[in-house]
DNA sequence: TCATGCAATTGATATAGATCAATTCATAGC
DNA sequence: GCTATGAATTGATCTATATCAATTGCATGA
């Protein structure tokens, strides 16, 4: 479980502009998430401060965008992409714990180290800040701390339902929920971006290794309950990964409830 | 799934004191959780506005503190007792999310259901809330949100951990994760209250059917793994629900990594 | 003390999903 | 276009856990 590959691209809309103190960096003006994520409860003057700590990061698909062990130096935001979260046994058994898509953030705050790792499932564009910068932050502005607080609390409940299903539903229900969530998940986060997408169609960007480890079920397994769904006609899939949901609502009766 | 139940005995620090308005109620100085639950954030001060709303309430074992459906109408602190946390599904699938020991905090802030049940394992004393109010002091007290946050952080990391279980392990790793977790969030807690507790020797407050409907097992698959610990010489077993772990750091390599 | 009833254990069997083993499919490089 | 390589599918078998069925243990009340 290395980290497989080149270092991560840095741009800065860092620190000093030479625009003076007091304006928005461009980057913010025109970010993808600005009005959805963990900035959108600020006015611009706060949202100026906070900028001058933050850089803007890319990831491969593929890559660690954190781990485990080492101590935890930058928060992040999702600006683009699809994070996975996943916990790694020393046996090699790994469990993924969540998804991340944007304007989600990501890390643990007021803790120094993450129990488990962040992984670029596509490429992925993240805003980060430096952990002791970013907690002075959440100090001295309540809104900032307040909206991390209400998505985490959102999280929660996803762990929680992502609880229910690993411990009481099928493989048929497993795989059925995790497409229906899946696609709910991300049309949501398009619709937040503005962004036009069909619920129903969609590319899911796991693996079926990452799959099984994400449901608690064998590559064999998922790929088996996949193609009763097609059989059963309710899904098609193109090039293993696009997935067109054909028939929602008795999806969704399967799944029983979404576990997102 | 009824309230199986009579009324909850109410008994209040509540409102208005004869001895005026800035004084620390009685029930507030005796507290058990005074020094270490949510109101340990608090200076005497906001601890006295606080204490006007709030309300004391006992249930019984069995009975259920809150449910699924039904707009909540209060949060609460444990004082005393173990709560557990549960989902349960149309067709009568359970999923116990967690435990609540003193001085956990209990109820989904910012948010008007519950998505899951709250029932007592034991006779429960709690500390009680109303929604409304307390909303209103979160915002006005931001310690007082501050400690919420990070207690709400820590019930996130153990959701994680207990999805690591369910997906990943084991029968006889989960049940012999419970023990190990079980007591050691127990132990933890009677440290916090000063209670004298033997980490090795406590009693499970769940039947067997609670246990399964956490761990994603069979009650006989959970009888079975308590009879394999007892053959190993692990643990002994009195009573159906004392246990004493006779073999600590075993019964913690079979668990691989504590739930809790 | 003995019946009653529910919880836990233990045993016998069934089965969902895991494991092992070929194929088949898709993408990348030549 | 063709071959090589890893991913996905499909098939055959195995196994951990579920299910079904007694039996035992323990608490309650007559």
């Amino acid at each position: 479980m290395q980290s497989n590959s080149a270092q991560p691209k840095i741009s800065g809309q860092n620190c000093e502009s030479k625009d003076g103190d007091n304006v928005l960096h461009p980057t913010c003006l025109v970010c993808e998430v600005r009005a959805c994520g963990l900035c959108s409860e600020l006015n611009n003057e706060s949202l100026i401060k906070l900028q001058k700590i933050t850089r803007t990061r890319e990831y491969k698909a593929g890559e660690q965008i954190f781990c485990d062990e080492e101590p935890l130096q930058n928060y992040a935001t999702i600006k683009n992409g699809i994070v996975k979260l996943t916990k790694i046994l020393p046996d090699g058994r790994q469990q993924t714990i969540g998804l991340g898509f944007p304007p989600d953030f990501i890390g643990r705050a007021f803790k120094d180290t993450n129990s488990s790792f962040a992984i670029a499932l596509t490429d992925v564009t993240v805003c980060t800040f430096p952990k002791e910068l970013f907690n002075g932050f959440l100090s001295s502005l309540p809104k900032l701390e307040h909206k991390l607080f209400e998505l985490t609390l959102n999280e929660l409940d996803q762990a929680r339902e992502l609880m229910l299903m690993l411990g009481q539903m099928s493989a048929l229900e497993k795989v059925t929920g995790l497409l229906i969530g899946f696609s709910k998940r991300l049309h949501h986060s398009n619709q937040l971006q503005n962004i036009e997408s069909d619920i129903n169609r969609f590319e899911l960007q796991l693996s079926r290794a990452e799959i099984s480890d994400f449901l608690g079920l064998t590559i064999e397994t998922v790929s088996r309950q996949f193609s009763l769904l097609k059989q059963k006609g309710l899904i098609t899939i193109e090039n293993q990964r696009q997935i067109h949901i054909l028939d929602r609502p008795e999806m969704e009766e399967i799944a029983g409830h979404s576990p997102f």
